[in-house]
RNA sequence: GCCCGCUUGAUGGAAUGGUAGACAUAACGGACUUAAAAUCCGUAGCUGCGUGAGCGGCGUGCCGGUUCGAGUCCGGCAGCGGGCACCA
């Protein structure tokens, strides 16, 4: 009794265990029903992180749970490896991007081992490699045939130190984040995706995904950006061409008092060429980034054009044209009329330049002559008003009048606007998939024909110039173009990342096919019946994989449309934070506690406090090393600790003391079983008894049983880790009596408790399950032991605490037979001393009575 | 700016509109120990009255509403956090 649960040489010897038996290997021909668990894939940064540890954590239970419920469940792993970071490595480092990604996997792969995931490991796909990524580049091309993909121009924000295009997050003030040059806004030919095409789809296919999260559904639902408007053509004085504005609010058209369209507008570019200062204006819109938000925070500014636009309803009014930096160009038409009074940023601008503000929707029950607008636009439903034959009209009303208005005199259309656009997925990168297209100067764009795909990337490159290696790689893109045979060039842009994110989850079912997604085998285990990750996914890489999906189906690769039928987001990993009094981060160990418990920075000498709980970043100070955790406290420990205190959705606090609760708990559960070994009953002894206390655990472990399998199905795993955490404690309590002695079945209710406990832990803390189950006497894996299930006969009470109110407020409790009905729960209540004090003789006014939960008397 | 989420003891959190604070963490008291660690047992929302067993009041960010009954539903407000298309 005196050994120690030794939590290194178990965790490696189930580890080796699980490996030699190829436990978790899943067959393709398995008849039982299939599921399909998925984490999102991790970007190899060479260390697994404690978001890693959570999620992965979280799909482990779910996958060994539904093992244990007789499914035949595909959980397989991979590495999401082209990306940014393996560049910055390359030039930081001079280490080669493939070099870094490859052994950083290697480092991944074994940090994830050391966590007991339930993975089959054969199935691992790994996106930078030509196996992997020759599938996509066919895809690209089958894409191509299918009118999926097209080329045009678009912004990018360009760094002109390192002639490369940033991400908005590069951009920090303007400026290059590593140059720290001015950022320019430039145009580029780019690759994009119709996922406009599937607009509407995508957003009717949301209502099918009842099992995400209603707020990840909105999310999506708001970035598609549905909106019905009106698609209007404003003539212009003193020129022939028109203006084609979009606005969701066709109503309020006698209400204007400009017209404003984008920096990057056609008219604006045209106009800006012959106008400096106008060029000068475009040039600093240009340089405000692309991003939405800096966008729509920046003040409202305004440059006339000096052209006027025809108001279409009014003969000789007419409206100054402005270019504006709020109106983006890639959305609607790019310009737009402004109704100040009904909209919050033309009414700014309006007051910013002095334009008219005429209300034309009055509030409900207020007159005309009464609406006066300050310096809040009225956007919500009213009466109109202000015009001409629209007076009186609802706004729905006068939105369909004046849109047949327009239609008739063929000025405008009805239109379906959305704000989702098209995907850009060219990058000016090095490290990614290379596209698969030639420019011929003869030809234009040639797809590379099939039978030379893939195309590789070069390894032998060099980062020691700015800009893109594939581009100035001596040989790479010198080619002859596949059509007419003259000299031509390769793409040198390669894949957004997203794109590899798009379809690895299809390609597990068939990892090592030739046709990199096996048509019977995707629709065998497609679609993905429960995914878990980051909400930060919420969107863009949901989305793409959703639309992706859809477009592999119309190219016959697969037959599914929606690829993850469940979807589970995980919150944050935090954890608290040290600053200095300059409000500098510090690392804990640069802080120093003093016996009044006042902190100090050691190097310093000065004070410092303790921060707030951060999400764990590198720039925050705050990271606690994965690895450094389960080499000390095990990967049970740090696995029940993710599953504990916080539901999965929420941030869970990472604490040192909740690791050292968790540790405890480990052992505690070991010793519980050691504890009671020697008076267990042989394996299969029934535990049938009519001894009371042996009774009531056998109750409370069916009951446990019953919790803790509708708690997982429901991902409430901080409820389950509670409740098996009651039930060991009630089993703890077993230990000084003689409960189940009386009928001679105390070993077998006790055996039947732990073998209980042991698998349901197992899912957890599948190491120390293992070990358990193993000092249970058997010689087989608790992997491959079927979930306990619960006797409902165990799971009816006799008798009911039921609460008694007064008016609502308690009172106090009284036992009464389950289900004892209206009348029987009525007369123990009003019987009570305290509720007969309060009614004073009189008649209670009513009695609610929830039965075998509470009464109510209504005094 | 727009969109989304969150707010319950010292802390993480529990609670089909029905006994608020399960389960843990930290704390305090005790047992064991030469001692410490580990382990075990116990206490505990705040507050008033009472020597005491106990009796009462208040309490889920704030204000209001619906209801016999609100942490939960509705309206308003505040604070905090996240996302916004080239980070993944």
């Amino acid at each position: 009794m005196d050994e120690r649960y030794n939590v290194r040489e178990t965790e490696a010897k189930w580890q080796a265990a699980w490996e030699s038996k190829g436990t978790f290997r899943v067959d393709d021909r398995d008849s039982r029903p299939k599921y399909y668990v998925l984490e999102m894939f991790p970007y190899p940064s060479g260390r697994i992180h404690m978001g890693h540890v959570r999620n992965y954590t979280l799909g482990d239970v779910v996958a060994r749970a539904r093992r244990a419920q007789g499914y035949s469940v595909l959980h397989p792993m991979g590495w999401d490896a082209f990306g940014l970071p393996a560049e910055n490595a390359a030039i930081q480092n001079n280490t080669h991007p493939a070099k870094w990604t490859r052994e950083n996997i290697a480092a991944m792969r074994t940090q994830l081992k050391s966590m007991g995931l339930s993975y089959d490991w054969s199935r691992e796909v790994t996106t930078c490699e030509p196996d992997y990524y020759r599938h996509e580049q066919k895809m690209f091309l089958d894409f191509l045939k299918n009118g999926l993909v097209y080329r045009k121009e678009s912004w990018v924000n360009w760094d002109p130190e390192e002639n490369t295009v940033l991400a908005n997050e590069q951009v920090i003030d303007g400026r290059g984040w590593r140059s720290g040059a001015l950022v320019e806004r430039r145009l580029l030919s780019q690759w994009f995706l119709k996922i406009t095409d599937y607009a509407e789809d995508l957003l009717k296919g949301l209502e099918t995904l009842d099992r995400w999260p209603d707020r990840v559904r909105l999310m999506q639902e708001n970035w598609i950006g549905r909106s019905e408007g009106l698609r209007l053509t404003f003539a212009l004085e003193d020129r022939p061409d028109g203006l084609e504005i979009y606005t969701t609010r066709p109503d309020t058209l006698y209400g204007a008092s400009f017209v404003a369209i984008a920096a990057n507008h056609p008219l604006s570019l045209e106009l800006a060429k012959t106008n400096p200062a106008l060029a000068e204006f475009v040039a600093e819109c240009n340089r405000m980034g692309t991003s939405e938000a800096s966008i729509e925070t920046a003040e409202k500014l305004g440059f006339s054009t000096g052209i006027s636009a025809k108001h279409p309803l009014v003969d000789g009014h007419t409206l100054p044209v402005y270019i504006a930096n709020f109106v983006l160009m890639d959305y609607g038409s790019g310009a737009l009329f402004g109704c100040p009074a009904h909209d919050q940023r033309d009414l700014d601008f309006a007051r910013k330049y002095n334009l008219p503000v005429l209300p034309v929707v009055a509030p409900k029950g207020t007159a005309a002559a009464d609406v006066v607008i300050g310096d809040v636009a009225f956007t919500e439903d009213g009466v109109m008003i202000n015009s001409g034959e629209l007076d009186g009209l609802s706004v729905a009303d006068a939105k369909k009048t004046v849109i047949g208005w327009m239609e008739s005199r063929k000025l405008g259309e009805a239109t379906v606007n959305y704000r989702l656009r098209d995907w850009g997925v060219s990058r000016q990168r090095y490290w990614g998939c290379p596209i698969p297209v030639i420019h011929c100067p003869s030809c234009g764009v040639v797809p590379v024909p099939a039978d030379q795909l893939p195309v590789t990337l070069p390894e032998d490159v060099t980062f020691d110039k700015p800009g893109n290696p594939l581009s100035h790689h001596p040989t790479w893109k010198h080619v002859s173009c596949p059509t007419c045979g003259g000299k031509a060039e390769r793409e040198t842009d390669t894949f957004d990342t997203f794109f590899e994110s798009s379809w690895y989850f299809a390609r597990y079912a068939s990892p090592h096919s030739d046709k990199g997604i096996d048509r019977d085998l995707a629709n065998r285990w497609m679609a993905v019946d429960q995914y878990i990750g980051g909400i930060e996914h919420a969107v863009l890489h949901l989305l793409y994989s959703r639309f992706f999906t859809r477009a592999l189906k119309k190219c016959g690769y697969l037959d599914v449309e929606e690829p993850f039928a469940g979807l589970l987001t995980q919150g944050m990993v935090c954890h608290e934070t040290y600053k200095n009094e300059l409000g500098q981060w510090l690392f804990p160990e640069q802080v120093e506690k003093k016996p009044d418990g006042s902190l100090i920075e050691t190097a310093t000498g000065r004070p410092a406090v303790l921060g707030r709980s951060e999400k764990m970043s590198k720039s925050k100070k705050n990271v606690v090393d994965p690895a450094f955790i389960i080499d000390g406290y095990g990967a049970d420990t740090a696995r029940l600790f993710m599953l504990s205190d916080s539901p999965p959705e929420r941030d869970l606090d990472w604490t040192e003391a909740g690791i050292d609760g968790a540790y405890r708990y480990v052992h505690r559960l070991w010793r519980l079983v050691v504890q009671f070994q020697a008076e267990l009953a042989p394996i299969g002894t029934s535990a049938e008894t009519s001894d009371e206390t042996a009774l009531d655990l056998r109750r409370a472990v069916h009951k446990t049983v019953q919790q803790v399998t509708e708690d997982l199905d429901r991902f409430h795993f901080n409820k389950a880790v509670a409740r098996i955490r009651e039930l060991s404690n009630k089993i703890e309590g077993h230990a000084g009596t003689s409960g189940g002695t009386s009928d001679g079945v105390r070993g077998a209710v006790l055996r039947e408790a732990l073998e209980a406990l042991v698998r349901l832990i197992g899912p957890m803390m599948p190491h120390l399950g293992e070990e358990l189950w193993s000092l249970l006497g058997h010689a087989t894996l608790l992997a491959d032991a079927p979930w306990p299930k619960a006797d409902p006969a165990l799971l009816t009470e006799d008798s009911v605490t039921v609460a008694v109110q007064l008016n609502g407020k308690l009172k106090g409790t009284v036992i009464l037979p389950k289900d004892c009905g209206q009348e029987a729960s009525t007369s123990a209540a009003l019987q009570m001393p305290i509720i007969q004090q309060a009614l004073d003789g009189k008649e209670p006014r009513k009695v609610i009575v929830v039965m075998n939960r509470i009464v109510n008397v209504v005094a």
